[in-house]
DNA sequence: GAGCACTGC
């Protein structure tokens, strides 16, 4: 392809605050290099009047701004290379259009003929939902019909749907419904740069699938041929091919992939996808000037501390964006930096800090989004999730002290842990992007520009630095019983793999020859659950206590519901007592979403009373019961956000079981048959208490400690099941029930020495 | 007596 500009790119000759010119702190920053990059998807846009007026204007409008992307000069272009490769690879930089544009030209290119669908997947929902609403809007559609989108709990789509965005997690949940994705005729994976796990079992599963029903096009226009050659890891794919569906499957024409990707990384991709095709799409972007500092900071705290008040005192308005690892750093940089603004002399204008990170409650996370008075500068103290996850506007500064908390994982021991490392380089170019998106903009990074070059190029993908097991469970129930010679773009290590295999089998899921076990492994594999928390739901059907495990896997599936603010710890901890159950964590979980549920009733039960007739009265009766809703949760400590999701999860689960022909049984108040489920379905997460006091994990050998923040801490329990293991200072177990020693050996038998629970029975090494 | 980046089904 003629193709299509480079992207846009930084200034090369802007001369830096720092260049030793007269600044407070000055000599910081060596001159810049020029870069900038980075971006996410097409953002929302407010919705127009509905008069017909504005909305002739608003068509307008629209057509004026899809005309004036960069993407749409190269229309046709795009749509012949989709035309004539089976797999494209289309690298698009920020403000592109390519996430709302390209499906719209496949969709008018025909793709979406004869009932066939183009699916979109974004790595979060939030992307899926706004996207797909802006297209819709661009076609003069109504989501959910034509345009829609799919994520876990909401599906908007119907049977008219032609262009369907959706979470990639999304799409594989289709594929263990339908393997050959018969109702696509074309697959994009937006943002495939993000590596997501989901991302990457799909790229393999992709190809297979395109393989599959390449074969079956052919087969069908060559006639007769017999079934597929067995052999391969997909065979059993292959034969389901061969054998079952046969009319549906003869007619099926080959699948198209696009990989769309926001870095210049495209190397990697083109080898992965047999050599495919890749083109460039500019960006539109502002230019961002780097600076680097001249030496390394020996502390960039107060690196951080005093160049956010060199940008408010030297530069023009614009607000700024600094990048920390976590809460905690968050609060003190917050302290910090409002003690010593408070010292700025009258006539500056004024500082305006605000934190921003996941666990902060929803009304205190809308703070970014609200422009500063006039007269004063914002500045964001933000995690990575100002990184991709939302776009704050009015940014023009970003500094980056090049460190992030990421998670690492032990396969050997299977213990996570939060650790603070080094950006990758692509990841400071995502951050210095920030400053980019309505203005020119400056980076300034507290680290060398010797330091940046020696940054890895691109963060390790999530696959292979996390628990497999689930991964593997989908892969068996693909039919891949070869999972370690599954076509990953990077794969995991084999001690990764084989370990998660055998967590699998320990867990029933899979037969002594490795395939996925029915009843027990087909059904583990549907829930959209940790695998040990799939099997809990299957033995506490039969076990009686189905309705207590289902409470209990949909609270440890969502983030801590207790929110405990530094300085009121003392009183949450206080209304947490009316929770607390002296057996552990887990029935005190219950306990929370028991009483959560309650007041939720109730308060819908007191708002119903008042009902009248007009649909005013009611949506304020509503309003009436989410108010007392929310201050039942800030009273007691606990995070809304979060139970609103174990609900949600609950539901969900619920609708599994059932479907699977299975009760929702409850043990009423025998909570020691509950125990004991948890230990027949917790086995693999036992300790005991030592001699010396300290606990010991019963399957890997290792001394861990009960976390302080479990009811338990301090209890010193025989035996307990846990159902986390997280490494900080030292190891701690969270979420933990007190069961007794002698039902491990007896509810496990085929894991623990019938003698007793000194060791497992295997697994010794 | 400690501390939890971010997603997703």
């Amino acid at each position: 392809m003629p193709s299509m500009a480079p992207l846009s790119g930084g200034s090369k000759d802007g001369t830096g605050p720092g260049g030793g010119a007269g600044l407070p702190f000055g000599g910081r920053f060596g001159p810049p290099d020029g870069g900038s990059s980075g971006g996410d998807a097409a953002g929302k846009r407010k919705a127009a009047s509905a008069l017909p007026e504005a909305r002739g204007n608003k068509r307008q409008a629209i057509l004026d701004q899809r005309r004036a992307l960069p993407i749409s000069s190269v229309e046709g272009e795009l749509v012949n290379l989709v035309k004539k490769n089976d797999t494209l690879v289309v690298i698009g930089e920020t403000g592109s259009g390519k996430t709302t544009q390209l499906p719209q030209f496949l969709h008018a290119a025909g793709f979406c003929k004869g009932g066939m669908m183009v699916g979109i997947t974004q790595p979060r929902r939030v992307a899926a939902i706004t996207v797909a609403t802006r297209v819709a809007e661009e076609m003069g559609v109504e989501v959910g019909k034509e345009v829609g989108y799919s994520i876990r709990f909401e599906d908007c789509t119907s049977a008219s749907t032609q262009l369907k965005y959706m979470t990639d997690g999304m799409l594989l949940r289709e594929a263990l419904l339908d393997p050959l994705l018969s109702r696509y005729s074309l697959i994009v994976i937006d943002e495939a740069h993000e590596r997501t796990i989901h991302t990457d079992v799909l790229f393999g599963l992709l190809k297979g699938v395109q393989k599959r029903r390449q074969a079956a096009s052919t087969a069908s226009t060559s006639s007769k041929q017999k079934a597929p050659k067995t052999g391969d890891s997909l065979k059993d794919l292959q034969s389901l091919l061969a054998t079952s569906n046969t009319p549906a499957v003869k007619k099926i024409s080959p699948l198209k992939l696009v990989v769309m990707s926001a870095t210049l990384d495209t190397k990697g991709f083109c080898e992965y996808f047999n050599g495919a095709e890749a083109v460039y799409v500019q960006g539109r972007q502002f230019p961002v000037e780097i600076f680097y500092t001249f030496t390394p900071e020996a502390d960039y705290l107060d690196a951080a501390l005093l160049t956010t008040f060199q940008i408010h005192l030297e530069e023009t308005p614009g607000d700024i964006l600094l990048f920390l690892t976590g809460q905690e750093e968050i609060e003190s940089m917050e302290r910090l930096l409002k003690e010593r603004a408070s010292h700025l002399s009258q006539n500056v204008q004024k500082l305006l800090v605000v934190p921003i990170y996941a666990a902060l409650p929803s009304e205190q996370q809308m703070r970014v989004f609200q422009a500063a008075p006039e007269g004063t500068r914002k500045v964001i103290l933000a995690t990575n999730i100002a990184e991709t996850s939302l776009t704050i506007p009015g940014i023009r500064y970003v500094i980056d002290p090049g460190l992030v908390k990421a998670r690492a994982f032990n396969p050997r021991t299977g213990v996570e842990s939060l650790e603070v490392v080094p950006v990758s380089k692509a990841q400071a170019q995502q951050r210095s992007g920030r400053a980019g998106r309505e203005k020119p903009g400056k980076c300034f990074r507290l680290y060398t520009e010797d330091l940046f070059t020696k940054l890895v190029a691109t963060t390790v993908p999530e696959i292979q630095r996390c628990n497999l097991a689930n991964v593997m469970l989908q892969l068996k129930a693909f039919g891949i019983d070869d999972v370690l010679g599954f076509d990953f773009m990077d794969k995991p290590s084999r001690i990764s793999i084989v370990k998660s295999l055998e967590h699998l089998y320990s867990l029933g899921a899979l037969t002594d020859e490795g395939k996925l076990s029915d009843p027990i492994g087909v059904r583990m594999s549907r829930f959209p659950l940790e695998p040990m928390y799939a099997k809990a739901m299957l033995i506490s059907c039969d076990m009686g206590c189905s309705e207590e495990m289902l409470a209990t896997v949909s609270m440890m599936s969502v983030d801590s519901v207790f929110y405990a603010p530094r300085d009121k710890l003392q009183e949450a901890n206080n209304a947490r007592k009316r929770f607390i159950s002296v057996d552990g964590d887990h029935i005190t979980f219950i306990n929370v979403l028991r009483h959560y549920i309650q007041e939720a009733e109730e308060a819908g039960a007191e708002a119903g009373e008042g009902e009248g007739t007009s649909s005013n009265s009611s949506a304020n009766e509503n309003k009436k019961a989410f108010k007392r809703i929310r201050s039942w949760c800030s009273a007691n400590f606990i995070n809304a956000r979060s139970l609103r999701r174990a609900v949600d999860i609950q539901k969900q689960i619920r609708g599994y079981v059932e479907g699977m022909g299975l009760k929702i049984t409850s043990c009423g108040e025998d909570m020691l048959s509950f125990r004991r489920c948890l230990a027949a379905s917790f086995f693999l997460n036992a300790a005991r208490r030592q001699l010396d006091g300290t606990y010991r994990a019963l399957s890997s050998g290792q001394s861990v400690a009960i976390h302080p923040s479990s009811v338990l801490f301090g209890k010193k329990p025989d035996c307990v099941v846990f159902n986390e293991l997280v490494r900080t200072n030292r190891s701690y177990i969270r979420n933990i029930t007190q069961v007794d020693s002698l039902w491990l050996p007896e509810l496990a038998p085929h894991y623990y020495a019938a003698q007793g629970v000194g060791t497992p029975s295997q697994q010794q090494s």
